[in-house]
DNA sequence: CGCAACAGTTAGAAGCTATAACTTCGAGAG
DNA sequence: CTCTCGAAGTTATAGCTTCTAACTGTTGCG
């Protein structure tokens, strides 16, 4: 998942117990949300006691910071890699919203409710980037004129219906939403 | 805000109170979010010590889905406001914005990130489907066939543009949410 | 008027984040 | 190979949090 150059044993040891606390954080996420993350019971999980977890991350909030690193990490890898088996546009939505659908919280961890104060770190602005060079690109790259409002739209769209379908806003409403993500794209679509 | 019907003195002060307490909580989740909203603090700043307040609210949970019923309430008065005043599509649209960003968090916990164990009490949908019914009928009423459908694009690709923007994902781009928002919505506006 | 219901109190349990002080262990320098 | 220093873990504790229990005072209705 991360890097595994050369490394001391320390520094081996202390990424693997890294890792783990970071399973269990996610596992925790999935099933309860961010709001009932406990560094207790994680530690408690990997095996330690409490304070101890505080030799891996600085508190609650770096953990929460490192695990948005990897959702946008995970999120960029997701579409480069079906932008690279060339993916049109809704190639992409479907990776996009598979991706989302196979973790929502982890979709939200990105895209949902703000925390006021909180401000990204820097470097997960810049995989966001990346993210969006690749819709760039797919919208028919920087010599279309009108990429950046297709790629904008598509963004908008795609998270409008997503965001909406993940929170459960579309039960009792029988409908397909991978229908209604075609039928909001099929503007796009069309070049 | 709420009904002042004929009420015993008790049952009028116990609304005050209920009605202060949530002013009290508004102000804590519009300036750190819902996650920080503390009832020692709300009690204190009512000028009660803690326990008190589980007179009023049964606990953190039932006062959040207070609120929550209030946002959908608010968020419905002002929907139906707007179609009232012959408001077309558009005008609902600004009139949704405006109400979104004068309290974006009030919009979060409506359409913001889902907690995976709560499930909205039966009323809160119901003003949801009465927020949709004035969509509904904007969209050209129930004897136009496309009008679900246009209803659901219309929903889909505000909260798209919306909650991307009050979410702080625009920032650095200089683009102008008001016109993304016309400009997505310009394909359902031409009937 | 009397009394029951209600509003408020303090005390305390259980949980959380986070810090401080201490012990134990292991890896690299000499 | 040994010594030593830093890293990793421990317990104790402070200060929060939600929430329950038990108790006191007040108020308004029959």
């Amino acid at each position: 998942m991360t890097d595994a150059q050369g490394q001391s044993p320390r520094e081996r040891y202390r990424a693997q117990v890294r890792e783990e606390i970071k399973r269990h954080a996610w596992e925790q996420i999935a099933a309860a949300g961010v709001p009932s993350l406990s560094l207790n019971a994680i530690a408690k999980q990997v095996g330690m006691s409490g304070p101890a977890l505080y030799r891996y991350f600085a508190g609650r909030d770096e953990l929460i910071t490192a695990l948005i690193r990897d959702a946008y990490r995970s999120l960029a890898d997701t579409v480069r890699a079906a932008s690279g088996s060339g993916a049109d546009l809704l190639g992409l939505a479907r990776a996009i919203s598979e991706w989302a659908r196979s973790d929502p919280q982890r979709y939200f961890l990105i895209y949902g409710t703000p925390v006021p104060g909180y401000h990204a770190p820097d470097d997960t602005t810049a995989i966001s980037d990346e993210v969006m060079a690749v819709l760039l690109e797919a919208c028919g790259g920087p010599e279309q004129a009108t990429a950046p409002q297709r790629a904008l739209s598509f963004w908008t769209r795609l998270h409008g219906v997503l965001s909406l379908e993940l929170a459960g806003h579309f039960t009792g409403m029988k409908l397909d939403p991978d229908a209604l993500i075609t039928d909001e794209l099929s503007t796009l679509l069309q070049r």
